[in-house]
DNA sequence: CACGCTAATTTGTATGATTTATTAATAGGG
DNA sequence: CCCTATTAATAAATCATACAAATTAGCGTG
C-alpha cells in the first residue's frame, strides 16, 4: 500500500461515506497533518479503489464538517483543528477509538453542564402541552425500568436519551436542538451506563421532570446540574 | 417555472453550493414541508439548470447537515426540523433572512449564556501561555478601538469576534471550539453592534480578561455573565 | 387470499470529456 | 538586473452518459 489508504472495495453501507470515514479518522488522529495537502483526486481514487465520483462525495462531506477545503490547482488542504465541526453527530461517531474513551467523555460532561441545566430552565418555561405530555410518559417508562426486578441496560439508554433529548427539543430555541442528537450519539457511542444508574439515578430525573412540568425554571436547573455532578462523580477520572 | 425553482446559471461562487443554498432556504422557510419527497434528481436538475454532478453534491451537503436523506426508489426526503443541524456555520448563514432577526439573536443569546460564562471559567483554568499571550495582544487592540477618537465599528466587531473566539479555543475542550465559528457567523452576518457598543463594552470585556489572565475561574464566569446581561439589555426584544 | 416473482423507478457508482481557476514560469520592457 | 504582463501547466469543477443496485408496486399464480 503506498501511502498508508486502504481499499475498501465490498463493503457494505454508502460507498462515499466510507471514505469519507476512513480520510476523517486519518485526519482526527492527526496522520494527515493539519495544513497538508492530501493526495489528488486521482491518486485517492486509485488507492481506495472508488471512482472520481465517489471519492469527491466524500471530500464534499468532509468540506462541510470543516476538514477539508480545496481549491483547484492548489489541491485539497486540511484545514486546522479550531475549525472543525465537533458538533455533528457523524464526526463524533468517528471519533470512536481515536482520542481517549475516558478523556472524551470527560470532556462532552464539561459540555453538558454548560447546556443542559439552561436547557431544563428553558424547557421548564417554554415546553408545549404536547411536549410536557410526552416528557410525562418517558418519564413513567424510566420509572418501570428503574423499578423492574433485572435491570435492562438497553432500555434504560433508550429511555434515558429520549428523556435528555425531548429536553432540548423543548426549550424552543432552535440552538439546543442538535443537543438531542449529539447527546444520543454519545450516549449510543461512547458512554456506557453501569447497571445501577437506573435506582440511583431516578430519583434526580424525578427532580429534573417536576420541575419543568411545574414551570419552576430555577429549580429544573438546580436539579440539572446536581443530576450532572453525579455522573461525574461516576467517571473514571 | 414549474414547481417553484430557479435556475441559477451564470454565478459566482461553488455551483453546488448555490445549489444547496437554494434548497435550504425553501426548507428553512417551510416552502419545502418537512417528511415530504422533493422532486427527483434528474427534475432538479432541469429546474435548476445544472448536471446530476452538481445536484449530487448540493444534497449531499444537505444531507450532511441533517436537512435530507435519500434512499433508492424512495427518493430524498426533508427530515424533521429536529434534526437539523442549527450548530453549523453554514447552516446558519443560510438562515440570512428566513426568520425575524431579533427572534433569531434573542435565541442565539439565550445559546450563548450557556455556553460562554462556562467556556471564559474553562479558558481560565486550560489557556495555555500562548493563547494567554494572544489573548493580551487582542484585549489592547480593543481597548485601542474603543479609546479612539472615531469608534471603527468594522474593526471593533473583528476583534470582539476574535477575542470571543479565542476563549472558546482555550478552553482545552474539543466541543466548545465549534462556537467560536458560530459566533463568528453571528456576528458577521446578523448581529450588527452600535457605534456605542466599544466604549460602554471595554469595562466588562477588561473584567473577563483579568479572570482570565489571573486564572479565576469564577470570577471569569460571572464576568461574561455579567456581560451578556448588558448584550441582552441591548437587544430590542 | 396469500405468496413470490417481475418490472419499473430512483438513487448509487463509474468513466471520460470539457471548463474554470490558480499558480508558476517565461518573455518582454524598463 | 528587476519588475510586470502574458502564457502555460495543473488540479479541481462541472458536464454528460452509461450502467449497477436497491426497493417498491403491481402482476400473476398457486
Amino acid at each position: 500500500m503506498n501511502s498508508g489508504f486502504e481499499s475498501i472495495a465490498g463493503s457494505k453501507r454508502s460507498l462515499h461515506v466510507q471514505v469519507a470515514r476512513e480520510i476523517a479518522r486519518k485526519i482526527l488522529s492527526g496522520q494527515l497533518p493539519q495544513n497538508s495537502i492530501i493526495p489528488s483526486e486521482l491518486e485517492l481514487c486509485e488507492q481506495f479503489g472508488v471512482s472520481r465520483t465517489a471519492l469527491r462525495e466524500a471530500v464534499k462531506l468532509l468540506t462541510s464538517k470543516g476538514l477539508l477545503k480545496s481549491r483547484p490547482k492548489v489541491g485539497t488542504k486540511v484545514v486546522e483543528r479550531a475549525y472543525w465541526n465537533f458538533l455533528d453527530s457523524q464526526l463524533i461517531e468517528w471519533m470512536d477509538g481515536i482520542s481517549d474513551n475516558d478523556e472524551f467523555c470527560s470532556q462532552f460532561l464539561g459540555l453538558r453542564n454548560a447546556i443542559e441545566p439552561e436547557a431544563c430552565a428553558l424547557a421548564a418555561r417554554n415546553a408545549t402541552v404536547e411536549q410536557r405530555m410526552k416528557l410525562s410518559e418517558i418519564f413513567e417508562q424510566m420509572c418501570d425500568i428503574a423499578n423492574a426486578d433485572v435491570f435492562d441496560q438497553v432500555k434504560w439508554t433508550s429511555v434515558d436519551t429520549q428523556f435528555h433529548s425531548l429536553i432540548f427539543n423543548s426549550t424552543g430555541n432552535v440552538f439546543y436542538l442538535p443537543f438531542g442528537n449529539i447527546l444520543t450519539t454519545m450516549f449510543a457511542n461512547f458512554i456506557h451506563h453501569s447497571s445501577t444508574d437506573g435506582s440511583t439515578c431516578i430519583e434526580e430525573h424525578r427532580q429534573i421532570y417536576s420541575a419543568i412540568m411545574a414551570g419552576n425554571s430555577d429549580k429544573a436547573r438546580l436539579a440539572s446540574s446536581t443530576h450532572l455532578q453525579a455522573v461525574k462523580s461516576k467517571l473514571p477520572i
